[in-house]
DNA sequence: CGAACGCTTGAATCCAGTCAACCCCCGTGG
DNA sequence: CCACGGGGGTTGACTGGATTCAAGCGTTCG
């Protein structure tokens, strides 16, 4: 607790102007709502702060004073407790925003996954925002919506699919956060260990590991490497999912 | 679809006055920040609805037109695979919100546990009320946040707790549910089925008439028909459900 | 080099699921 | 009145998918 600026928050403050203008994160984040030059209106409230890997940006249960929007690398947050088990609820990259709070308080623990930098926007000073920009308000409403829309479909996959709809339907959605950079969208680079896939499904790390030799040995997959993953067959990999079948379709209405 | 009114919506409209004023809903729900008499702004865009024991409000992927506040009865709601498989992300009771979106579409279907009577605000009306009533706005963006905590609590429940941590959990959160309306606080009214129960943690019906069958042999509980509960051993339970120690307790930052 | 770590693989175990029977409660209708 | 059927719930026997326990491999790092 000898660093006065962050009695809670962790990592290190980044000084130095705001690199808005060159950011990943800029077009898909709350600042997308700030446009052309309005984006100076952050410059006295945000701060970038670096977060080494396997490091902590805040924990379940802390004061929550800031929000955060990962602007390079990866994060995760997640439910822990004390006898070891964890449950991973996210994986977040550049443009995702986490903080969202219960109570005043953190509702999940944050950890980078590799070395990650985030964007710092005190709630305090939002909220002020919010009354000259309503939309950002708008914004986060809606983010806060398609959050529990994947919270939800995360749920029925801990609660109702087996360990090889599991990985397959991670794998499927690793890959279509893939495809949003570049063509090449069927080589995965994954930026976790097993043992946070298995968190993340509910699932142990042995169980994970067999599931990727399965679908390795089906030929669905070939890895390169532990992180990489190529998939070879792609109806394969949506089928093992679940497929397109196994949540039913949005059913049309007639006249 | 012989219903103008709702081409889309489940259950059908009451007709009449809005009974805001003995609404049991009104303290806790959105309109609980329309004080006095601008309750009355709701008048023109409001109606309520009832649905029958059993019927769907509306379905996962339907186009969203509407938030629902349930004003009496209970619901749920939930996700389904076209093999069987359900997922119930919910139980809702008066005073609860439903209906938030993604994408223009409900992310998830809802159904009356008993007969249940829900208020129904049309989303654009309800844009447009935002910008006379900011708090509005605000007051959503926390209950979605509340929203997303629970939904991440239950990510953990459901990949990483045993039956019995499940049940347990669930019958401690109904207990502390029924707390808020008397004093008599260890008797619990469930107002759904085994199964529903089985689809909300992520367990078959068997397991969890067995898990309960086993709470009722050790003196934990005692059952008095099949929706009645009497929670004899309240310590035993929290204990069971994983305990105030399960979840690690906020971390204390000292100086 | 040796230790540590992440990952994989095999064998044994176990928790929850599956299959099946039965009970109880109700509502229906002869 | 009772016979009947059906649905929800409980219980038992068995199965099986995922976990647990354990060993081994390859890489990294002090």
């Amino acid at each position: 607790m000898n660093d006065a600026d962050a009695p809670v928050t962790g990592g290190r403050i980044i000084p130095g102007d705001l690199p808005c203008l060159v950011c990943q994160a800029r077009s898909s984040a709350v600042c997308s709502v700030l446009k052309g030059e309005r984006i100076a209106c952050l410059k006295d409230i945000v701060v970038r702060r670096q977060i080494d890997a396997g490091r902590r940006l805040f924990d379940e249960g802390d004061p929550a004073a800031h929000y955060f929007i990962v602007t390079d690398g990866a994060m995760m947050v997640f439910k822990e407790a004390h006898d070891g088990r964890r449950q991973i609820t996210g994986f977040l990259y550049p443009g995702d925003m986490l903080g969202l709070n219960h109570h005043q308080r953190y509702a999940y623990s944050a950890e980078a996954l590799g070395e990650a930098i985030v964007c710092q926007y005190p709630i305090a000073a939002m909220n002020g925002l919010f009354r000259e920009f309503p939309d950002m308000e708008h914004w986060l409403l809606r983010h806060c919506s398609d959050e529990l829309a994947s919270a939800h479909d995360q749920m029925f996959l801990l609660g109702r699919k087996t360990a090889m709809e599991k990985i397959a339907t991670f794998l499927w959605f690793q890959m279509h956060r893939m495809r949003r950079r570049g063509p090449d969208a069927t080589r995965l680079e994954l930026s976790m260990s097993r043992r946070e896939i298995a968190d993340y499904l509910g699932l142990t790390v042995e169980t994970v590991s067999r599931t990727i030799t399965r679908l390795r040995r089906d030929g669905t997959i070939r890895t390169a490497g532990k992180q990489t993953i190529d998939v070879l067959d792609v109806d394969e990999l949506r089928e093992r999912a679940g497929g397109d079948r196994a949540l039913k379709p949005a059913t049309a209405h007639p006249g």
